[in-house]
This record gives C-alpha cells, sequence and structure tokens, in this order.
RNA sequence: GGCGAUGUAGCUCAGCUGGCUAGAGCGAGGGAUUCAUAAACCCUAGGUCGGCGGUUCGAGCCCGCCCAUCGCCA
C-alpha cells in the first residue's frame, strides 16, 4: 500500500437485480477497508454505483412499459436507499447513464479506436441473452447451444461489432503480472486468471448493434458499447480521468436523440464537470484496490488492465475476487427460493443490529476463494460469543469496576503498564498490516484477541477481590486503569466494523470527539497518537455499557 | 472433456521441508465463582487424519490408484 490519498471501488451493480447479500457484502467490505483506512490517516475515496446499460434492462423496461431510463432511475434509486439504509460511508454513487460518466466512455473508446486497440470486425459466434455475453462456437458447442445458467438456447450472431485487441495484450500481461505478484488475491484465484491467460487471448467485441440501450459508439452511433467496457470504466470516470489521456474528445455524454428522455448538457457545461473531477480526483488513479465477485474476475483482472494500459493509464493496484454466499449449505438461486433478499437482511438488522450485521459479514464472509455458509444459528453463535460475551461483556465488566471502586472515573495508574504500551502497539501492528491484506477476519481477531488479554488480566489480578481491603486501593486503581486504556484501544481496532456500536464505547471511555472512521471524505490526521496506549486522562468519567443485548437464539429451522 | 484445488473432532479450520501420547476456535456437557450482559475462568472430544495399496526405521504430511466435493475454462 502506498501513503497519500487511498481509492477503492465496489463494482457498480446492475440495475436489473434487485439487492442482495451479495451487493451488500461486497460493499461492507469496502466499507470497512475504507473506514479502517481513513482512521490511519490516509484519506480515503469509497467508489460504489450502478450499472445501468444493457439488453436486459432495455428489455425489462419495455416490459414494465416504461422507458430504460426510467427504470434504471426506479432501480438506482432502490440501490442507493439501500447504500443509506445500511449506513455506507462510499464518497461518491456513480451512474452509467449520468452525462459525466457517458461523455468519458465516448472520449476514452474513440481514443481506443483512434489507436488502432479497437477496431471494425466480423462477429460470428453465439449469445447468451440472460448473461449478455458471447461465446465461441468452440465453446458454443461444448454447452450444447445451451446459456451455462439459464438453460435457454443461445442465439446466432452474425454482425459487425467493434473489438478491443486484447490478444496483442498477452505479453504486456504476463510481464506485468510478473512484476505484480499480489496484483490479484486471493493467490489461487490469480493462478486462475494466469493459467488462462497462457491459453492465448482473443479480441473481445466492445460493441452491439441489436439493441440500443447504451452509450453510442462514437462517430458510427448505430453501434454501442458493450455494457462490461461501459461499465469498467466507472472506475475512471468517476476521477475524470478522460482528461489524462492525450487526445481524448469528450462526447455528447447522452443518448441520441431517439432513446433519450431528458435533454443533453451543453457540450461545455458538462466539460467542466468532467474538468472539475479530474481536478480534484485524478491524482486518486491508480486505484488501490477493486473489490469484485469471483464471477467478474476475468474483466477487472485481464480487460480492465489491457484496456488501461492501452490508454497509457497504469493498472489498478489489487484486485480482490471474494466468493459467494451460500445459504444453509445450498447455493443461493431463484428457483431454489432460498436467496437472502433485502427483506432477510433487513430482518437480521432489525434483531441484531446494524453492526452486528457488518460483523458477520466482514468476519464470516467468503472472502478467500471458497463459498462461505451463511446460516441463522451461526450468525447468532458469532453475536453471542464475539459481541455479547467478549466485546460487550469485557467492556461492561471494566466499567462496572470503575464505577463500583473508582467512582466512575478514570483511576490513576501507578503500576507498570509497560506490558500493555507493548501488547496494544502489537495489536495495532498486526491489525494494519491485515487491512492493508483486506484480511478483515484477522484485523477483527487483533481487537478481539486485546480484549480476551483484558478479561484474563482481570481473571489473574482479580481486582474485584482485591476491592475488599481499601489498602489495596492503588492497585485497585492500576489494574482498572490499565483495562480502561486497553478496551478504549481494541474500540477503535474494532470500529471500523461495528462504527455505531464503537463510538458509543469510545464516547463512555472518553473520547471527546466522535470516531471520524464514521464519516465519509475525512479522516485521523493523527493514528499515531490516537491509537496509542494510555490516552484515557486520570478522572475522566468512565460509563458502564450494554453494548450488545443478549437474545435468545432463533428457532431451529 | 481440459487445467487446478480440497477432503483432519458436531461445525469452521491449523498442522512448516515426514518423527514424541494429532491441535485451535465455536457448539455441547460438567465444575467452580461473581467485577460483568448466568458473562470471564477450569475440566471434558478417545476423531479409521476420504478409501485402498506402496516407499520409509517411522506418514495426516511422499508416491500410485479409487471415491467425494469444489473452482476456472474468454
Amino acid at each position: 500500500m502506498s501513503a497519500g490519498r487511498a481509492f477503492i471501488t465496489t463494482p457498480i451493480y446492475y440495475v436489473n437485480d434487485r439487492p442482495h447479500i451479495g451487493h451488500t457484502y461486497t460493499t461492507t467490505l469496502c466499507d470497512v477497508w475504507a473506514r479502517a483506512t481513513r482512521l490511519m490517516g490516509r484519506e480515503t475515496f469509497f467508489l460504489t454505483g450502478t450499472d445501468e446499460h444493457g439488453q436486459k434492462v432495455e428489455k425489462s423496461a419495455r416490459e414494465a412499459g416504461v422507458s430504460p431510463q426510467k427504470l434504471a432511475d426506479t432501480n438506482a434509486a432502490e440501490f442507493r436507499r439501500v447504500m443509506d439504509m445500511m449506513e455506507f460511508s462510499h464518497d461518491d454513487f456513480i451512474r452509467t447513464t449520468e452525462p459525466r460518466h457517458m461523455t468519458q466512455v465516448q472520449a476514452l473508446v474513440g481514443k481506443l479506436a483512434e489507436l488502432g486497440v479497437v477496431y471494425l470486425g466480423e462477429f460470428e459466434g453465439w449469445y447468451d441473452e440472460g448473461q449478455e455475453e458471447y461465446h465461441t462456437e468452440t465453446r458454443a458447442r461444448e454447452l450444447d447451444y445451451k446459456s451455462p445458467v439459464s438453460g435457454r438456447p443461445l442465439v446466432r450472431f452474425k454482425e459487425q461489432n467493434y473489438y478491443f485487441r486484447l490478444s496483442a495484450f498477452q505479453q504486456r500481461l504476463e510481464e506485468f503480472y510478473s512484476r505484480h505478484p499480489d496484483f490479484v488475491q486471493p493467490e489461487g484465484r490469480f493462478n486462475e486468471v494466469k493459467g488462462r491467460l497462457r491459453e492465448g487471448l482473443q479480441d473481445v467485441p466492445v460493441t452491439r448493434t441489436n439493441f440500443s440501450w447504451g452509450i453510442p459508439f462514437p462517430g458510427d452511433p448505430k453501434h454501442v458499447i458493450y455494457v462490461w467496457i461501459d461499465a469498467l470504466i466507472n472506475y475512471v470516470s468517476a476521477l475524470g480521468l478522460a482528461k489524462s489521456v492525450n487526445g481524448a474528445q469528450l462526447g455528447p455524454g447522452a443518448h441520441l436523440p431517439e432513446v433519450q428522455d431528458a435533454p443533453a448538457p451543453a457540450a461545455a457545461e458538462l466539460a467542466a464537470q468532467v474538468q472539475a473531477l479530474h481536478q480534484s480526483r485524478g491524482v486518486l488513479w491508480p486505484a488501490d484496490l477493486h473489490v469484485v465477485g469471483k464471477e467478474i474476475l476475468w474483466f477487472h483482472a485481464v480487460i480492465w488492465p489491457a484496456m488501461l494500459m492501452a490508454l497509457e493509464l497504469e493498472p489498478p493496484r489489487q484486485i480482490h475476487a471474494h466468493s459467494f454466499w451460500i445459504r444453509d449449505g445450498q447455493k443461493m438461486s431463484k428457483s431454489m427460493g432460498n436467496f437472502l433478499d433485502l427483506a432477510a437482511i433487513e430482518a437480521f438488522i432489525a434483531r441484531y443490529g446494524l453492526d452486528a450485521w457488518r460483523w458477520y459479514m466482514a468476519t464470516q464472509g467468503p472472502l478467500q476463494a471458497t463459498d462461505a455458509d451463511f446460516r441463522a444459528a451461526h450468525f447468532h453463535e458469532v453475536y453471542t460469543a464475539e459481541l455479547v460475551n467478549l466485546v460487550g461483556n469485557c467492556a461492561s465488566r471494566v466499567g462496572a469496576m470503575i464505577a463500583k471502586y473508582c467512582d466512575g472515573r478514570m483511576p490513576a495508574d501507578t503500576g507498570d503498564a509497560s506490558q500493555w504500551v507493548t501488547r496494544c502497539a502489537e495489536a495495532t501492528a498486526q491489525w494494519r498490516r491485515a487491512i492493508e491484506a483486506l484480511d478483515l477476519t484477522a484485523a477483527a481477531r487483533a481487537g478481539l484477541d486485546l480484549l480476551r488479554a483484558v478479561d484474563a488480566f482481570i481473571h489473574q489480578t482479580e481486582p474485584f477481590k482485591l476491592a475488599k481491603d481499601p489498602a489495596n486501593s492503588p492497585q485497585v486503581h492500576s489494574i482498572l486503569a490499565q483495562c480502561a486504556q486497553c478496551v478504549r484501544v481494541a474500540g477503535l481496532l474494532l470500529a471500523p466494523f461495528l462504527p455505531t456500536k464503537m463510538d458509543e464505547l469510545a464516547r463512555g471511555f472518553g473520547e471527546a470527539t466522535p470516531s471520524a472512521v464514521t464519516g465519509r471524505g475525512c479522516c485521523e490526521d493523527n493514528f499515531a497518537a490516537r491509537i496509542e496506549y494510555g490516552r484515557i486522562a486520570v478522572g475522566t468519567p468512565i460509563a458502564k455499557l450494554a453494548l450488545f443485548p443478549r437474545l435468545d437464539a432463533p428457532k431451529a429451522a
């Protein structure tokens, strides 16, 4: 990880889908990383948004009897609502139907055409309408000419399309990969990509002509830019990066008159808007991290870097491809009716709280190469074992003893706290390394282990027994002071996961200001000092908190 | 079909280049205790380390075959 400003992205979500656990999972991972990175003092830009073009959207809109733009507006608003409900700290929400995005897509694709990296060619093959994916003749035969997902027949196509000369980038990609051994995480996924790369690359179509809901190809508007290319560009269009590409010409930034609902902004206004984005955000490129699901790794790890190389922009620093949630041991699917949809998610949040939901997502999810099982009983166990019994209880017992033996005020430590100074510094170092590697489970563990150490310390020193003799008062005070200092530090480490509850803890343990990590667009200006052991001043009121209520186990399914 | 993984206590997984009676967390059962949200703490798992065969003084860890599950295949 580099110093300076940080940039993390989710994929942009396809508006033809309803929001579900997959969307909230990916976004939660990014949100935890963004909050932790802000806490560490890096100004962090966290981008998410919606992908709104393509045949599927056009078709759904037709069926619903509305314009594609109207459908996109409605569904994008739903995604935004969910993002707000989840209290994500994203700094921008980009939509691919926004003129600021479209004009840059046209500029960049136009530049690729000018460079000859995008060319007009004949396409012959098979198309999966459900997935909006093309298959070669060979592949189609393997699939028995049926969609591997929906099982519906593939559609034969022969048409003129614009192609991206992906085949020309094989060697550059291989070199890039060898120079960046951590480019794709987890490692197993990178190996899959490399293996596939060795089999050779074929050029990929970047336009379609059999529908119109997309961004017109510059100079040849009967072609519409393929939705994947359109979508990938969001990562740089949000930064106004078309301005950085020499010779890229901003396009009209709107749909052609026959499909457009709203008048396009004046060209000058659009140019100014892009210029402003470029000025404030241009330096954010390359992104530190694109977090994606494993199903779209190829686009991010191969096609996207190749496009960027063609434009002489740097590839992102890292792609992290997580796996999927399954439910009760079974794949989630619409046909099974076991999808964890928004209603189910809201039910968990209503019962356990938003922080607990985030905790389960971030610490128990399929961040590595294997899928993770979502079970209500497991959720409850994790909630009880980690949040109620450990985090909540530890804060509670320390607060209670300070209330009882120290009049609710931070006692003086006349003992030797050096072991805790070291312990806290180690926990912080461990946490930092884990966050930087997006190992959220390990980052959380760093905070939890510190609290476990506090519990063990209380067990070992028995301040509640010592307190029976007033002569032991200095010793009791020292023990409790040390506990409180550690609890505060652990709370900060856990804050990116549990922003609301840890804010409550921080304020209960003497932090004057709410935690910076809860806000977007800002960052902690002195992390080293803030995370240091011993920041609670003697005499500070310490609260006895009940952070996570104990709940009855859910009825067995 | 091609390439690559995985299969260890009820669950999730550690087990480095083969070597003492195979481990952790969670769950479950029991105990003791009270500062605390009946929490923290202590004790309790006799699990054919997927199966079979082989190499070795010795294999969960090496080799072969088989079974099962999974990932990637523009």
